[in-house]
DNA sequence: AATGAATGAGACTTCATTCAT
DNA sequence: GATGAATGAAGTCTCATTCAT
């Protein structure tokens, strides 16, 4: 066998890495960080223990790695929805919210799951922290085109709503019609003759 | 000598009992429930081991017995809380979320890491769905009698939005000012001239 | 209140000292000895804890208490079944043997268990093996007195029989019809124009 | 390097296990099932704890794959033991219980022990309940052949009088001479001009 | 005589991690 | 790059035993 080129090489490496944290995510999103070990993550990928920390130096690093991909993704989702219009923006964001919860609840979950980690891993509270506060800011500042009064408190308010219906609908799911909610938010924040 | 009465082991064995649960919940609020061990549990409630099982079959009914208790204790604060006014009752049950997240942070921390238990425990599922309804449906309740129009889904608004703030002051600790919040939330929601 | 006197205390340690060993006998005999805890049998004596250590001083010492009583009470029953017959005695014992298996084979159960804790107990080697020996003796005189040839291997083959009765009766209890054995074994050992 | 192949790893792991139901083997004969930890087996067969796990899924599992080898063995020690004249193979059968009581007296031991965990362990008792029947037939058969009147009830005799040898066996050890029973018992059952 | 709260050693089991191949 | 056998620390839980009352 002729030895694989460097390309080669680096390739195989993300795919098997991208296997990997898509296995993880599955499983850490169903029955939680602690409860699902290296052996079943290893096992969803189809790879070896050996091969897992070869990617990954610990179970811990597995985890953020995949926090940092997460985040990754969103923000690359996040710069899709920014249009010229802040009310359109806002709707946007929230129709993305819905989205997710119905196609991705899943991955809702996993962010759940790790924010309350957050007092075990400092990367996830740095991580999280910076984050809130940057879309917090930004909301503010969408609010603040539109002209709302008080768009400081307006904009934490609306972050900790999306929050919110995301831990109610993982709480309550079956039972909770998100569809009626994601209209009446759009009503209640995006159109030009509603005030909040 | 005689052997102790009757009510004299009843009082030992609450003041144990309630000796560890209180020491749980320090600790899982503070680490998460898997991460906290059996055995520190007992270091920090000063009791052994054995005492711990002697009232406790197993640690998922210590969290169970530590569930109820903690709904019992809100069940008692709700009903404090109810007043003629509706509006009353509404300033009522939002200044206590905020001076629960002032004075008992921890609690709040609690609960939120069992929510994320729903899927693996399912005497927290039925429970915390439940609740949650209830709670719904009771600030439903008081939207309607003040007046407000589509009260089913603003009382499902406010009810994530409390949620939300609390995920946000877990999260933001020390970076979240909560005042301001509460005086903003009094005003929109429970002052005559304001309007959702 | 009182003092009872020294007779009527020495009564209560006898009686409750025998409801513990009964309750014992039980529970062993049903669960054996290492999966039956000291709380289980207290409980089912309906003695406490503290009581059953003030008799016993520990497990091992009820084992040894109760093994001696069983054995005491086996003799008794031995006296009984001799007669003048050597072969009416032979048949009394054989019969009585069936009578255990039929009414009691708990307490047959139970000698079985015991009999493999042989390697771990001292006190139960040297007591099976020399009533093993004496009885053994027993039959050898008996077969003596009837006159059957070699009667050291025949006492020892009838011996090993009605163990081996024992055990093939508990291991195949509900599929192993012991009465035809009776009469045929009554029919092989004890009847005068038979021969072994 | 490459990892081993399938034919290597198989190999590996049929060696470990045998180490460990080796050492089992020996210790729980020796001590008894519940007074066997699993740290001794480990540390007896020289493997670690984890390891055990790997290849037995508990400490029962370990107790069943013990047992179906065990029974495996011995089907395959009686295939041997069938020989045309019913008689010799009477022979034959008595002859092996006396040479698996001189030299694998442990094994016969082990046997003892398992059987009286019939009533904790379901797979015990069906497998034992079978065999006893399977056997007691085989030498029904036999005795039928021979030409042996009431062959039912003699079969079910000889049966337990090996069953019974094997508990005295393990009590008497040590002034439980063998070897004329051994004779003794050959002349009785299989010599042509012996009667039962 | 009698109770049962309390202890702590030790049992079984899981699992992140290492490493020879 | 890839495997999985092997390890051992740590977790949950049980239970014989002690002792204040």
């Amino acid at each position: 066998m002729s030895p694989r080129t460097e390309a080669q090489n680096r390739e195989i490496r993300q795919e098997s890495m991208q296997k990997i944290m898509d296995a993880a995510s599955r499983l850490i999103a169903q029955k939680g960080y602690e409860a699902t070990s290296i052996a079943e993550i290893a096992r969803e990928a189809g790879v070896s223990k050996g091969l897992l920390y070869n990617y990954f130096s610990s179970k811990q690093d597995l985890l953020e790695k995949m926090v940092l991909s997460a985040m990754s993704q969103a923000d690359d989702v996040m710069e899709r929805l920014v249009a010229d219009d802040p009310r359109q923006t806002l709707e946007n964001m929230i129709r993305e919210l819905f989205r997710q919860l119905h196609e991705r609840s899943e991955h809702i979950r996993l962010m759940m799951e790790l924010t309350f980690k957050i007092d075990r891993f400092d990367f996830v509270r740095k991580m999280a922290s910076d984050r809130y506060q940057f879309y917090i800011k930004f909301i503010e500042d969408l609010f603040h085109k539109i002209g709302i009064p008080d768009p400081a408190n307006e904009a934490r308010m609306l972050a900790a709503l999306c929050d919110g219906i995301g831990v109610q609908y993982t709480v309550l799911k079956g039972v909770y019609s998100i569809d009626q909610l994601e209209e009446f938010l759009v009503n209640k924040y995006c159109k030009k003759d509603q005030q909040t």
